[in-house]
RNA sequence: GCACCCGUAGCUCAGCUGGAUAGAGCGUUUGCUUGCGGAGCAAAAGGUCGCACGUUCAAAUCGUGUCGGGUGUACCA
């Protein structure tokens, strides 16, 4: 597909002196073709020509067939394709290898958890798009350092802790902590007594996070509990298969944001407003925000300009990605605007992703003030007991592919509906199809006893081509994920392919065939690309199922 | 009010830098079945791509307007 792309660029080039990048996809069904491109099409306006001109112009030099209005159809053939999976399977990992990242720093930023607080479904999603966005980096030779980001002083801690010390519990763990925090947001709403106390809590918490204070009874509550939420989200992740390199605690990054905002404040970028440091949107069109409030604290804003620094600081990186909720999306413009009016080469380095809610179906309505909201654990259990349910298995493997598969096909952005009675089951387009599939592939390899000589060429049939093309595809498809950061394009693409080589596996017998050889030959192919496509996603193969 | 995101089959979603007959999965109906592990394959039914107008040889895709849903919009994170 790229040699034809390229092969039609230096046509065009020749024949009208023009750098022309063109488009080749699929040809329609109907066509005794393989791929179509419609360079024809876009080039009839600069070149003053009717389309089908310049595609017979185009073809003397290129092979193909025509079809209007003007489109080129190309057929590849079988001697090329036989030639491509040969190649392939020599050495798989250079054949895909990419070097756009090579050398280069990147930070990701993703999951961003409170301590004293539980993880919710949404950790669990923006950890796994964010590794396997990470992964795909690291697939084109960058260092990623994934990064995590949390309130480890706030207003939410102090609710927590309220409760915590009304309680007088000796030990505590992490599920008493967001029980706690959910009858402290209840006081703090419900009861004037409470809020006024609350926020004195939050006063002094902050002091003994800044000043490092021990010793006393609140500070040590204060120590074990962060300590014990970190501990927590380390077991979390571990699980799952995440590792992160760096935990920046928001109170890690209070001071310098608020330095580099009063700093700036002199210089003119944010200015005073109701006794408040503020950043004016409006001329940018966006809106306003407070970067240290009244009281003269740091607000989340300066924090985050803190972390942007920090970040840089820490790693020189060449590129930063952030992904949080989408409810930050303009939160996020009006900091990194702020910024830019200082530091624009940072904020040029700087993507801002955002992702949606996970949602169960039935417009189910959650309350996180009630905690009766969809928590990380739930997913897990939701999906074990499905797997049991169905297949009477166990298998953690298995459970974490369905869900990490299930996360990942989604395009990023909008909400995604988790389904944990129907569509967690286990057919169609779903992780253990996936995985099952490579299962059997391993199998008809591993059945295959003789090493002898390549078989007689014969015939293509249709399943063999149609897999062989597809495999062919990989690379243009993680170069398109990484380009346009969308690991659902990879994943769709592997249910595709794991589709394409059931149809082959039904058609097509290998061990013992005439053509035994050449067919495990594609099969090592599809392997090769499965293991390595569903390494990206973050997605380990079973030997068994 | 203003800004941004979303609206594609009964359901869940791809496709959107304009291209040929709008694709998957689930669900529904039918066929295949002692297989290199059927957690599969083949086939059928199911669509005025929210609506209207516009740009173009060509619009699900671009523009304007409109309806419906979501989010954000000053001292929370």
């Amino acid at each position: 597909m790229q040699e034809i792309a390229e092969k039609l660029k230096i046509a065009i080039k020749d024949l009208y002196g023009l750098d022309f990048n063109p488009e080749i996809t699929s040809a329609p069904d109907n066509l005794d073709a393989d791929y179509s491109s419609n360079a024809p099409l876009k080039l009839a306006k600069e070149l003053h020509k009717p389309p089908m001109q310049i595609a017979e112009e185009l073809n003397q030099k290129l092979n193909a067939n025509i079809s209007h209005p003007g489109f080129l159809n190309f057929a590849l053939s079988d001697d090329y394709l036989w030639k491509s999976i040969n190649d392939l399977c020599k050495n798989f990992d250079d054949s895909i290898r990419m070097n756009e990242y090579d050398g280069k720093t990147i930070v990701a930023e993703f999951s961003d958890p409170n301590p004293f607080k539980i993880l919710h479904a949404g950790h669990f999603y923006t950890s796994i798009m964010g590794d396997a966005l990470s992964r795909l980096y690291e697939s084109a030779g960058a260092k990623v350092i994934r990064a995590n980001f949390g309130g480890d002083v706030g207003l939410h801690v102090a609710k927590t802790i309220y409760i915590l010390l009304q309680k007088k519990l000796d030990t505590f763990t992490i599920e008493d902590m967001g029980k706690c925090y959910v009858e402290g947001t209840i006081a703090y709403d419900d009861d004037e007594e409470a809020h006024q106390k609350i926020t004195e809590l939050n006063k002094q918490i902050y002091q003994i996070n800044n000043e490092d204070i021990h010793g006393t009874p609140l500070s040590d509550l204060y120590w074990k509990g962060r300590e014990l939420s970190y501990e927590y989200f380390k077991d979390f992740y571990a699980s799952i298969g995440v590792k992160f390199d760096k935990y920046y605690p928001e109170s890690s990054v209070a001071n310098l944001g608020l330095e580099t905002v009063k700093k700036e404040l002199k210089k003119g970028v944010y200015e005073y407003s109701d006794g408040a440091v503020v950043f004016k949107g409006e001329r940018f069109g966006l809106h306003t925000r407070v970067f240290i409030n009244k009281e003269g604290v740091p607000t989340y804003e300066a924090k985050d300009v803190g972390l942007i620094f920090q970040k840089d600081k820490d790693y020189h990186f060449d590129k930063s990605v952030v992904i949080t909720g989408s409810e930050q999306l303009d939160y996020m413009k009006v900091v990194l605007k702020s910024v830019e009016q200082y530091a624009p080469d940072l904020v040029a380095k700087t993507t801002h992703l955002t992702h949606g809610l996970v949602k169960l179906p039935g417009n189910v309505k959650m309350s996180s003030r009630k905690g009766n909201f969809l928590k990380a654990v739930d997913v897990i259990n939701l999906v074990k007991t499905a797997l049991k349910e169905a297949y009477n298995s166990t298998d953690e493997k298995v459970s974490l592919a369905a869900i990490k598969y299930a996360f990942l096909k989604y395009k990023m952005g909008g909400d995604i509906i988790f389904d944990p009675n129907e569509s967690v089951k286990m057919t169609g387009n779903s992780g253990p199809y996936l995985l099952y599939s490579c299962v059997r592939a391993k199998k008809i390899l591993a059945s295959i006893k003789s090493k002898g000589t390549a078989d007689e060429i014969s015939d293509t049939t249709i399943h063999e081509k149609n897999l062989i093309k597809k495999v062919l595809e990989y690379k243009g498809i993680l170069q398109e994920a990484i380009v346009e950061m969308a690991p659902h394009k990879l994943a769709n693409y592997l249910y595709e392919l794991a589709q394409e080589f059931s149809r082959f596996y039904e058609n097509c017998p290998v061990a013992g065939s005439n053509k035994e050889q050449r067919r495990a030959k594609i099969v090592q192919a599809y392997l090769d690309t499965m293991i390595h496509g569903l390494n990206i996603l973050g997605i380990d193969i079973p030997e068994e199922m």
